[in-house]
DNA sequence: TACTAAATAGAAAATATTTCTATTTAAGAG
DNA sequence: CTCTTAAATAGAAATATTTTCTATTTAGTA
């Protein structure tokens, strides 16, 4: 947790219950989880407590680099936790079936990036890789 | 074209004025579109033309291998074409400037594979790759 | 040409996200 | 600790997106 306040701080964002609570949750659940997920479980926590605030609240842990959106194609947000963060490229796997989301510290994009570099004649800038599967406990 | 349409048919699906129409402007455009601009498109060539059959049409046509989902985190969802298909394993580079979706005839996803799978003992079954940059004109 | 399953429109409902404004609060200065 | 101020907040409302439903139409086939 201290690791993630500290990320908060430096990027002069303030350190608010809220922001606390949505970290916290996410750290306890280790999954990905939707704003009105998160919502659900702030309105039990704060009396008041609206949704507005929680897609506020995770689009500037995006921006700090305490969180990473996951991709699921279902036309909803859903966001991770990411301990690593932007600086050290690395990649998320998520289990199927727990939903948990676990941080893979390794990135072989450069041999991609030259193929595409060499055949497409394009440059590249950016990349989002992403993988499924089943994790070790529900295999 | 033809290659399209052959897919469509061999998927049991029906070759609707619609979905030819989808299919061109997804040629024409190069780029990635929302069901909304799709939308935009069809009404002026149809006088009647409702937004749930674009949404329909489109997850029909990525079942059949004919559009691949793009990930773009804003809350739309975008599609694009696919013309190499699911069954050959491949990847997708987009053009941030012009938006236009290239197909990436490569992948080594074997190598980050054995390493999720050795480190975390995980099962890995699914993975989306995607690279953003500038493509030969933009850059 | 006639039949049938699939595709369609359009209305409506449901869901998801953003914008706006007044109020409250965290954090730093004194 | 108290004051100040910029940032964060709630709540209402607007907007945007997606899905569901039903009656009608149509593509493909015989
Ligand atoms: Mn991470
Ligand atoms: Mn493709
Ligand atoms: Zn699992
Ligand atoms: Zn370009």
């Amino acid at each position: 947790m201290e690791h993630y306040i500290d990320k908060l701080k430096h990027s002069g964002l303030k350190l608010t219950p809220r922001r606390q609570a949505i970290i916290a949750l996410f750290i306890e659940r280790k999954s990905h989880l939707t704003p009105e997920k998160v919502w659900e479980y702030l309105k039990k926590k704060f009396s008041r407590c609206g949704l507005p605030g929680v897609y506020r609240n995770l689009e500037s842990l995006v921006e700090c680099g305490i969180l990473t959106r996951i991709q699921q194609f279902d036309s909803k947000k859903h966001y991770s936790l990411c301990s690593i963060g932007y600086g050290h490229d690395h990649h998320h796997f998520i289990c199927r079936k727990c939903n948990k989301v676990e941080e893979v510290d390794f990135c072989n994009f450069k041999v991609i990036s030259r193929f595409i570099e060499d055949n497409l004649h394009a440059k590249v800038e950016a990349h989002q890789f992403q993988i499924q599967g089943l994790c070790s406990k529900c295999k």
